[in-house]
DNA sequence: CGGCGACATGAGAATGAGTCTCATTTGCTG
DNA sequence: CAGCAAATGAGACTCATTCTCATGTCGCCG
């Protein structure tokens, strides 16, 4: 069934996302790779990054300009990001609180299958 | 200075979002307009839909899919949406505990300028 | 009322992220 | 080692959005 095959460059992507902390598009991942001499694909970074997204093993948002940006996350679990605008630079964090609200108000509303998403952009203290 | 010119594309374009209260694409808003014999011209609805989204006149966000969505909101301030991913229905909701929450959070981590988006996505009652 | 200048419009070209196709390469398993 | 299915990559393609530029239109001034 699961007939993963551990490529090349499927570990070239894993890894220099586990080196770098931040958030970048398909496209600045590519880019950094080929830098690095590990040259792979721009089709299969897009692929290689998405199927590490529906795994749950990186972390998928939108920036404010509206290209997906991808990041290794250490926690597996359901979480949100505090991101600075202008270093890229990522703080996981947790908002029980706001789960929690979340799912009541939606509740409350009569709407069913819930999901949303909390990101939080600023400027962290070394880029102030 | 402010050189505002009224014109039939621009009051058309106001009018049908205010005739719907729903969230969608700058593509489906032209679509209506045409059906709707009110006929403006793509790059124009664009444009006007920007400018009012500049102004705050109408709020925009992504879908899942990574599409702009707009839609006339009746709250001037800062507010956040229950979006029913089916068919677009949304209701505007108040969120000071999300508010206050992320304003401490943020500041905890020393970020400053801080900004943030949060919606949320689900089945409405009718779409159930 | 006719003219003028600036802003607005729209058709189509251009851009750019992301996806798809398909011939070729390459892990893997026997 | 052989064979096959999965993975790759170059480039074509899609599709939302933006840009360009020729033309239209608003509002004012004399």
């Amino acid at each position: 069934m699961s007939t993963r095959r551990t490529t090349r460059q499927q570990q070239a992507v894993s890894s220099i996302l586990e080196r770098h902390g931040d958030f970048r598009s398909a496209q600045e991942w590519h880019a950094l790779l080929r830098e690095s001499g590990e040259a792979v694909g721009l089709a299969t970074v897009y692929r290689t990054l998405q199927t590490l997204a529906d795994e749950g093993t990186i972390d998928v948002l939108r920036s404010p300009a509206g290209e997906a940006v991808y990041r290794a996350c250490s926690s597996g679990g359901h979480h949100h990001h505090l991101v600075c605008r202008r270093c890229g630079r990522a703080e996981e964090i947790e908002a029980a609180e706001v789960e929690r609200w979340t799912s009541a108000t939606a509740t409350a509303y009569g709407f069913t299958d819930v999901t949303h998403t909390l990101e939080v952009f600023g400027r962290c203290a070394d880029c102030s």
